[in-house]
DNA sequence: TTGTCATTTGGCAATATAACCAAATATTAT
DNA sequence: ATAATATTTGGTTATATTGCCAAATGACAA
């Protein structure tokens, strides 16, 4: 592991790391279709405000989503457009 | 989150669990290249046998790759093609 | 300003993950 | 069979993650 490859490596699983969480990993999937604000994720999950606020937090901060204040609600976007190619590409790759 | 849907988002959160440890991210790039056996990843990275074994196992475990006896040795090699490609596609997604 | 709603932040307890050591297993060589 | 090498498994400790609660922030409304 080259010294250069470490920050590389690092912003790589810091991705993989945000997305290796089901709930995590739904609410993207969500944000395919259109943009969400926090409390739509709220009212579905049945999770606390503060649960979901931090896992759209570590979403945004891995550049997967981004936010987007309006008014009193903060809306959060799909940032990485790759991620449904990738997750397409993986479900062909595990059912096989 | 639909019942049927949890299946499914276990196995890819698997997948990017698998993916999301820096060691392991690193040991799957070494695999496109060429397979190798635990002993040489052993030596390269200056862990414990054991550790090395249990990263792999984890990969194995998510399918993102596979292992092959032979002899005294164990080779691992990628089984998941699509693991290339999900990467350079986050590359480019990540630095822009 | 005061109040209210939406969201974030800090703190805590429970659970999961990581790395090492030691012991177990497996395969080949003697 | 015994020994030597390669790998896996189990156990332990340290660290990280998760989810809730309570408190803090921020924006709009009255």
């Amino acid at each position: 592991m080259e010294a250069m490859d470490k920050r590389r490596l690092e912003e790589l699983t810091g991705v993989f790391k945000a997305l290796s969480h089901p709930t995590r990993l739904w609410m993207v999937e969500q944000l395919f279709e259109s943009e969400q604000c926090v409390c739509e994720f709220v009212d579905v999950l049945k999770l606390d405000f503060s649960t979901v606020s931090k896992h759209l937090s570590i979403l945004k901060q891995a550049h997967v989503i981004e936010d987007d204040k309006r008014g009193k609600n903060v809306y959060y976007k799909l940032r990485a457009q790759c991620i449904p190619t990738i997750i397409s590409c993986l479900e062909n790759s595990l059912g096989n």
